[in-house]
DNA sequence: ATGGTTGTTGAACAA
């Protein structure tokens, strides 16, 4: 079983990349970010003509999370409980024996602004939900944009980078302690090496550069970690003409 | 070099 995690950044922008994607990758499971549009907007019947059922949580101009699945998905939530906001960054569903939730975690912009303290918050509320999620549905796979690079391997430039936003040490912590809820992080389960990302700006040809980090994850729960077969992140949809900025991330069960 | 690029909405914001 192939689950797969890919910031579009705007479906509409790059719907064509994704259906192509979708034909060449075949995931059974694949979690959207920033998507960008309302649900009602969300295009249902291309996904259906591919084969998939689908979950849209959206909202304007703006953030947006979807799932779609070769099967059909149970027991949806789309807010994080008891965590009052506006923006649709969340989506989980139960698919089959597994429980999966999208996550679009909030950018955080700068060390010390408004929107780092929301994203400090945000995290803290999420950690509090993943803790009912994960006593609850033993096989779990929490992935999405977790605008964290969980460590120096995961940054292209760790001083240039060193304590600034998506590096910095209070949000590593909040990663950290969401692993300790029993995630592991697929990716690094199976290789230790650095200069592997995900993200790569748009701006100064930093893709040819490999200018990048690698801050979408797939995480499994230790119950999973027998049935992990590979995790990967695949660079070509990032070379394609007007591509998102982030690559899909996948793992095989 | 506080630059640069892309997407959405209509000059500014977010990433």
């Amino acid at each position: 079983m192939k689950i797969a995690s890919w910031n579009v950044n705007s479906l509409k922008a790059r719907m064509e990349h994704v259906q192509a994607w979708l034909e060449s990758a075949k995931p059974d499971v694949l979690a959207m970010q920033e998507i960008k549009m309302e649900s009602h907007l969300f295009p249902e019947q291309a996904f259906q003509a591919l084969g998939y059922h689908c979950l849209a949580n959206g909202q304007k101009t703006y953030n947006g999370v979807a799932i779609i699945a070769k099967t059909p998905m149970q027991d949806v939530i789309t807010q994080i409980p008891n965590f009052a906001d506006e923006q649709r960054r969340v989506l989980a569903a139960t698919i089959g024996d597994l429980r999966v939730i999208d996550l679009y975690v909030v950018n955080g912009q700068e060390v010390g602004s408004e929107k780092y303290q929301y994203k400090l918050n945000w995290l803290e509320a999420l950690q509090r939900w993943l803790e009912d999620e994960a006593a609850r549905y033993p096989n779990l796979v929490v992935l999405g944009d977790f605008n964290i690079a969980p460590d120096d391997r995961d940054v292209h430039d760790p001083e240039a980078w060193h304590e600034s936003v998506l590096c910095s040490t209070a949000e590593r912590n909040a990663y950290k302690r969401l692993l300790d809820l029993g995630l592991l992080d697929s990716y690094r389960e199976l290789d230790d090496n650095g200069g592997v990302f995900s993200w790569w700006d748009y701006r100064q040809a930093a893709f040819r550069r490999n200018l990048g980090l690698r801050i979408d994850l797939v995480l499994i729960s230790q119950a999973l970690r027998g049935q992990l077969k590979a995790a990967g992140i695949d660079r070509e949809p990032r070379k394609w003409d007007k591509p998102s900025d982030h690559a899909p991330v996948w793992v095989e069960l």
